[in-house]
RNA sequence: UGACCAAUGGUGUAACGGUAGCACUACAGUUUUUGGUACUGUCUGUCUAGGUUCGAAUCCUGGUUGGUCAACCA
């Protein structure tokens, strides 16, 4: 008999137990995860949806996906499209598609109820006269003039409104709420802009649009939504959100902020990013640099080890900068269990086995993955000249170093002892040849291959080795808060001109376009994926992280 | 000079009036044919001042600090 600690709920989680206990909405839990398809997604929404939707996975609820496409002018079916793909891939399947598009014509009809119960009007005030009459947070507003126009009236324009009688923001239409409320948001918002635009589904169909406030609770409620997750700068929206409901008499779902992703050495402003992407600081929404899901995607990180971020970093209301760190424990963490080894040369330096018999080659046994006992093995054409890493010689060595010197051992992993015997420089110094003899009766498996010896490399037949490019990411920033710029600079002004170092490395030869797999450790070197752009002629590898040293 | 929200090691997050715990980071050590993994250990924390209470991270009040709000964005 053995206790599990049950682990902690999230403040979420006990709202919504609470919830369930009281009977609240029945046995039921609807969560939805609502994105506006203006960019693709980030850590930051990963956080949100894995919230969502397993919420509803550990209630027996369910989570819908809303596009939240109230404004055609940002809108595209690029960005739908890439969030789907997105979602899929971290591992959840959305009970329903919607889009808050979907409820246009509710939502119209909504409006003419809210003028007909003397709840709305048209206003025709300039968008500079609206601001300077909302006031500011520490004072109260003004009514606007035309407040106090007759249901009637009201009813007649927003239908000429919508009739498209009207230029683009010569009116709108304003919610009858509190001018003199300390929320801003309850200073007579507005419901209803003219947009002559084309919508990427309703086509042109409407000309005038909701506004987020107007459509996003009622979308909730229309859908059934019992608790409504979203962002802590949305907190002073609730009061309208529970306006609408309560004034419509409409289903109630409850509003839950919780505290948004933030990353060091990163921004997750969706604008920003997109400004990245438009300038080509990066190759695109998928660089392996970004934040993105599929830029993370790309780089080869995980859908498991997202989640387990996610669960990870947990759910509260304070802000909070997480350490990127975390996100990269999480990718090795994972990746340490499923990637395949494979030895990679990716700054090689020629080894020379004086003693081993020319034109010789050995195939060695290598094990695909030392954590899974069905991983398997491969094998590694052994030959008198290798590659070897650069960095694992070194000639004056001090006691700290244990790998390859001058008169010194070295195992190489999965074939013999070696000692190196000299070198063989060129005239500025760099070292062209290391030259060793071998041991015969040391080959793995063999009784004196269990020798101690200090350290283990990893090798390449110059032969049988295939070059590949190799991309090696560091953090795109250089410092730990972009956004937080010095007086005159922009997050701009602290990318990274090192954050991509593209090089020319060595790989083991099975290793093709015809034969992947999806996550590769490099032996003692990191986490490594094949990127798109690799060729049959060619192939690129991506750095995931590497191991930590 | 408003309203709302928050404040626990370096970073996150628990403790629901009764032993401040967990993860990451950092640093040590054990094991190891990856300087990886695994395992062990160490360092470091309740913003502040009062109050309530036998007892406060937790409840109350003031202060401080941080965040959000003044798009016809979401």
């Amino acid at each position: 008999m053995f206790f599990i600690k049950a682990k902690a709920m999230n403040f979420i989680e006990e709202i919504i137990e609470e919830d369930l206990k009281n009977g609240k909405n029945g046995t039921k839990v609807h969560t939805r995860f609502p994105p506006e398809p203006n960019g693709y997604l980030h850590i930051g929404h990963a956080k949100s949806i894995c919230l969502n939707f397993g919420l509803a996975q550990k209630y027996n609820g369910q989570c819908n996906l809303r596009l939240d496409d109230t404004n055609p002018t940002k809108e595209d079916v690029e960005y739908v499209d890439s969030i789907k793909e997105d979602i899929q891939w971290l591992g959840f399947q959305w009970a329903a598609e919607y889009y808050a598009s979907d409820y246009f014509d509710q939502l119209y009809q909504w409006a003419e109820w809210l003028i007909q119960n003397n709840l709305a009007y048209v206003d025709d005030s300039t968008q500079e006269e609206i601001s300077l009459g909302r006031g500011v947070p520490t004072k109260p507003g003004t009514e606007s003039p035309y407040r106090n126009r007759t249901v009637e009236v009201n009813l007649d324009i927003f239908r000429r409104m919508r009739a498209g009688e009207f230029a683009e923001g010569s009116k709108v239409l304003r919610a009858k709420v509190d001018m003199a409320s300390p929320n801003m948001h309850m200073r007579d918002p507005i419901l209803y802009r003219i947009l002559h635009a084309e919508h990427h589904r309703t086509g042109n169909k409407w000309c005038i649009y909701p506004m987020y406030d107007y459509a996003h609770g009622q979308s909730d409620s229309i859908e059934g939504i019992t608790h409504s997750i979203c962002t802590l700068e949305f907190e002073v929206h609730r009061p309208l959100y529970d306006w609408f409901c309560d004034t419509l008499k409409i289903h109630h779902p409850q509003q839950i902020e919780f505290a948004r992703l933030n990353l060091n050495y990163t921004i997750m402003s969706k604008r920003k990013l997109m400004l990245l992407v438009q300038e080509k600081y990066v190759m695109g929404w998928d660089d392996p640099r970004m934040p993105t899901i599929s830029g993370l995607r790309r780089r080869g990180y995980s859908p498991e080890s997202i989640r387990n971020f996610a669960e990870t970093v947990g759910v509260a209301k304070r802000e909070n900068i997480i350490d990127v760190n975390l996100l990269e424990f999480c990718a090795r963490e994972h990746l340490n269990k499923v990637a395949q080894r494979r030895m990679a040369v990716l700054d090689p330096v020629k080894l020379i086995i004086d003693n081993y018999p020319d034109g010789q080659v050995e195939l060695m046994n290598a094990v695909n993955n030392p954590e899974d006992p069905e991983g398997g093995t491969r094998q590694v054409h052994f030959a008198k000249e290798l590659w070897i890493e650069r960095a694992d010689f070194k000639e004056d060595a001090d006691k700290k170093f244990f790998r390859l010197t001058i008169g010194g051992e070295v195992r190489l992993k999965y074939a013999y002892i070696i000692k190196c015997t000299h070198i063989v420089k060129d005239d500025a110094g760099n070292i062209l040849e290391i030259h060793a003899t071998y041991d015969p009766e040391t080959k793995s498996g063999m009784e004196q291959s269990n020798r101690k010896v200090k350290a283990t490399i990893h090798w390449l037949s110059v032969e049988h080795a295939q070059q590949a490019e190799v991309r090696l990411f560091d953090k795109l920033f250089t410092v730990p808060e972009p956004d937080n710029t010095e007086e005159g600079k922009t997050f701009l002004d602290y990318i990274n001109p090192n954050s991509m170092v593209v090089i020319d490395g060595f790989v083991e030869e099975t290793m093709s376009l015809e034969n992947t797999h999806p996550y590769y450790q490099f032996e003692r070197t990191g986490y490594f994926c094949i990127d798109k752009d690799s060729t049959s002629q060619k192939l690129v590898f991506n750095k995931t992280v590497g191991l930590k040293s």
